[in-house]
DNA sequence: TGCTTTCAATTGAATATTCATTCGGTCGGC
DNA sequence: GCCGACCGAATGAATATTCAATTGAAAGCA
């Protein structure tokens, strides 16, 4: 709760950064520690085990996310406005945060995500559910299952994201519209 | 070469289904050995190390989406069509082989991939290219850079398939067809 | 105020375990 | 008897985790 331990904070961010290079193999907790500015055993006064500070770290993380998608949203706008808006502050949030979007991907396929963790009410995942329901209901959206739609629009913002990543691909703004507008002109009913 | 030796192959595919279940961290080289029935030793005459085992298998598996993606094509098809019919071969290989679909994820996202791998012409991702650059050719599909237009039909695949693996939804042939479909409104001229 | 007590936060060396890798040796065909 | 495939116990390096000891700030007390 509180303003999250100045220490626990450093371990959480420490791990973040060494987990995008090392994997997680690759991350032991000292070298956690050692980034941190910690010993390593009070790694252990917050976190019970490794696993512990790997799943908090997604909570952590996750919520990000979240207020990223909710600051690039506003729900005057008009249904199509919200949905690029949408799309372009979470593609921005991932390319700010490469750590973030790397993260990521190493924890949803790995074991650790097999867990408990997720079961509990998924607050990403039913904000977007929520998004693309809406759009169906006032008729925006093609009656698919919202679920599908949501993945698919995250899919690309994630996609797209990792593109950039790799460097190989220049991609400017009118790009980015373009690849907006694909997945637009597809889900929407025209 | 030659018919990959018995006990090459049994060490390859019993690392797949292993790392599946336990990630690349979680599968020692001694569960390997056991779940093909050879010794530990053994792997080190086919593979230098754990890492080369890896690498390799992620050729060997590639091979396979290769495979299934020029099975299910045909040239001689009208374009759409061809669209459709990889989307949807490509699709079902994952779907089959759950396995290959969640090592891909871990393997891509891992420290493992960032070396020498990948950098030699990858010919999946080329024949994708390919195909789409023709389409944009051909005036089927919107100028967008081919590379673009490859990752995010695959994306659209891959997503697919592991809301599929996720088992909480159920997708029929029609809902499949849906989402292919999306995709093609998207990319292409109307 | 000065003194003691308490206790959570912190340390980092020691422990115990887990694994990748090695290597001396066996076996079967040529 | 030569040789490559194969074996599996032994080795040695990592590394997650523990814990006895230290700190320092707040709380009680006189």
């Amino acid at each position: 709760m509180e303003p999250l331990a100045e220490k626990k904070k450093a371990i959480l961010e420490s791990t973040l950064e060494l987990v995008k290079e090392n994997g997680f193999h690759g991350t032991p907790m000292s070298m956690v520690a050692k980034e941190a500015g910690v010993a390593a055993g009070t790694i252990y006064h917050y976190f019970d085990s490794k696993e512990r500070l790997i799943c908090e770290l997604y909570s952590y993380v996750k919520q990000r996310a979240i207020d990223a998608l909710q600051a690039g949203d506003n729900e005057d706008l008009p249904y199509q406005d919200r949905f690029f808006a949408i799309w372009m502050s979470l593609y921005t949030f991932y390319i700010k945060n490469p750590n973030v979007l790397r993260f990521f991907e190493q924890f949803v396929n790995s074991p650790y995500n097999t867990n408990i963790v997720e079961v509990r009410h998924d607050e990403f995942h039913s904000l977007l559910y929520l998004f693309f329901e809406k759009g169906i209901e006032q008729g925006h959206l093609r009656p698919v299952n919202p679920e599908i739609l949501g993945v698919l629009a995250h899919g690309s913002i994630i996609t797209t994201a990792k593109v950039y990543g790799r460097g190989k691909v220049r991609l400017g703004d009118a790009e980015l519209k373009q690849i907006a507008q694909i997945l637009w002109d597809g889900m929407s009913v025209r």
